[in-house]
DNA sequence: TTATCGTTTGGCCTTTTTACCAAATGTAAT
DNA sequence: ATTACATTTGGTAAAAAGGCCAAACGATAA
């Protein structure tokens, strides 16, 4: 791995990275359904309105959501509506781990 | 989010995890070519051989990979291929961020 | 203007992650 | 049995992430 390679690694683990989080997943997937507000998440979830904050702005960073402000209220929605297909991906993984568990176990 | 939802999020954020870091998602994509000993992967990285043995376990513990130890080598193999095509949907993330970039420039 | 609401930011502390070293393990060769 | 090789494990120190509080901010309402 060379120096640009390295970075390229970096920036595609950052976007990971952001979706690798318990809160923020569910939010990503939130989101699928059409925007929200953060105080709409601060209600579902039992969190600080900051951290609740936090956890957008790094999704935003990451460039997973975008945010529009209208008024009082700050409206975040996927900006890339590619990353929910990561789930399947990921709900199969766990399957595969449920059967390996499941296969120890005779 | 009730308490059996916040599991089954931790268990997908686990997956991401396991492979939002730049060296695992390299090796990741390695094995993506068919399988490979941790040797293989010390020589390509500039990394102490335990931190790469390390790595591979975080793969392996997230059930992205499994080990074969044939002699007194192990190798390493993808357990679950479509962790690749979350690439491509990364790239698109990535590709956005860029485009987003330029355009501020203007 | 002042007050209020929704949100972000800064600070602080705790937990987790990362990476190296050294020591332990297991396998194969001598 | 001893040695050498490939890998894992344990320990530890440094860096990053997470979450709460309090303070700051920006937009609207009074």
């Amino acid at each position: 791995m060379n120096k640009k390679e390295k970075e390229m690694y970096s920036a595609k683990a950052k976007v990971l990275k952001a979706l690798a989080h318990p809160t923020r997943l569910w939010m990503a997937e939130q989101l699928a359904g059409g925007e929200r507000c953060v105080c709409e998440f601060v209600e579902e979830i039992d969190a600080d309105f900051s951290t609740v904050s936090k956890h957008l702005s790094v999704l935003k960073e990451a460039g997973i959501v975008e945010d529009d402000k209208r008024g009082k209220q700050v409206f975040y929605s996927l900006k890339v509506p590619c990353v929910l297909n990561f789930m399947h991906c990921v709900e199969e993984v766990l399957r595969s781990n449920a059967a390996t568990q499941a296969a120890l176990m005779e």
